[in-house]
DNA sequence: AGGATAGCCTGCGGGC
DNA sequence: TGCCCGCAGGCTATCC
């Protein structure tokens, strides 16, 4: 369920958490959720290649990605998947949590205990990549990403959906094409630019393809005003949900009527995901 | 080669 | 009450 405004929200609170300070020990419940890149090749992962020992500089975003960056350039790749959470917990978890695949603990300058990163995710579609450097991390993993959907321009949106005849639901599905969007957002973005999702890609006009990218920029940065969407379980880093959800227009509301026109919404599957838009407005 | 499909995984809710 | 099934879905591998 994390998509871009929840993982941006997820970036922000545990920056605050960790920037600055050192990582004085890490632990890694369950090995398989973890692969290193070291000395050009795919290896066990080590404490060291998971940050212990380092000073954290930063964090960052792509698409539904987090980068964890420390100031001697090792960088951790965390992806949320669908279940995934990051969580900073200021006292030690007595015995750890169920599902809790790794766990850091933080030191301040002073040396004192500052507090603990959990990394949860009971349905382990995500995981963790570390590199000795954020420029293999880009390499690696985010070339691959299309440009980032909070940010993405008419012009970027056009080539990306050019020379593909998926209906235009499936494409904005895809992270190559634009990075962050997910089932979610896809139908939101859809509907407020007023586009069928099941209109071929290479065919939308310009018009449409400056109202889907507006839409789309739009809709992400009120879900992440909001705090994101909490449909499950999802929280930032300080443990609080977001309140998108009551902002949904169409996600989830199949069989009820379109706010705008009153037409009942209709759910339909679009590259085997569930999809509700109006037939009418759209 | 682009596009469709299967499979990974757990939790939850509906139906019987 | 308890069990089973379907569904949720990001992403990769595989097939067509």
């Amino acid at each position: 369920m994390p998509e871009l405004p929840e993982v941006e929200r997820v970036a922000r609170t545990i920056a605050t958490r960790i920037v600055g300070r050192r990582v004085a020990s890490v632990r890694l419940l369950r090995r398989d959720i973890c692969e290193s890149f070291r000395n050009g090749r795919t290896v066990k992962p080590g404490q060291r290649d998971l940050l212990e020992g380092a000073r954290i500089a930063g964090v960052r975003r792509r698409g539904k990605q987090l980068a964890i960056i420390a100031d001697d350039g090792r960088s951790l790749c965390i992806h949320l998947g669908m279940s995934g959470q990051l969580t900073w917990s200021a006292a030690a978890p007595a015995r750890p949590a169920q599902h809790v695949h790794a766990t850091w603990s933080l030191k301040d300058d002073a040396g004192a205990n500052a507090g603990h990163v959990l990394f949860r995710d009971p349905r382990r579609f995500g995981g963790l990549w570390t590199f000795p450097s954020f420029q293999e991390l880009e390499h690696r993993r985010w070339a691959r990403l299309g440009p980032d959907a909070l940010t993405i321009t008419r012009d970027e949106l056009t080539s990306g959906l050019a020379n593909t005849t998926r209906p235009v639901k499936a494409a904005l599905l895809d992270q190559r094409v634009l990075a962050g969007v997910g089932n979610i957002y896809a139908d939101e973005a859809l509907f407020r630019a007023r586009i069928c999702p099941r209109r071929k890609a290479d065919r939308l006009t310009r018009d449409e393809l400056t109202r889907l990218s507006a839409s789309l920029r739009l809709v992400l940065a009120e879900a992440i005003a909001a705090g994101g969407s909490t449909l499950r379980d999802f929280a930032d880093a300080d443990s609080i949900p977001g309140a998108y959800q009551h902002s949904h227009q169409v996600y989830g509301r199949g069989g009820q009527p379109c706010p705008v026109c009153g037409r009942i919404l209709k759910a339909v599957q679009i590259a085997q995901r569930t999809t509700v838009f109006c037939p009418a407005c759209q």
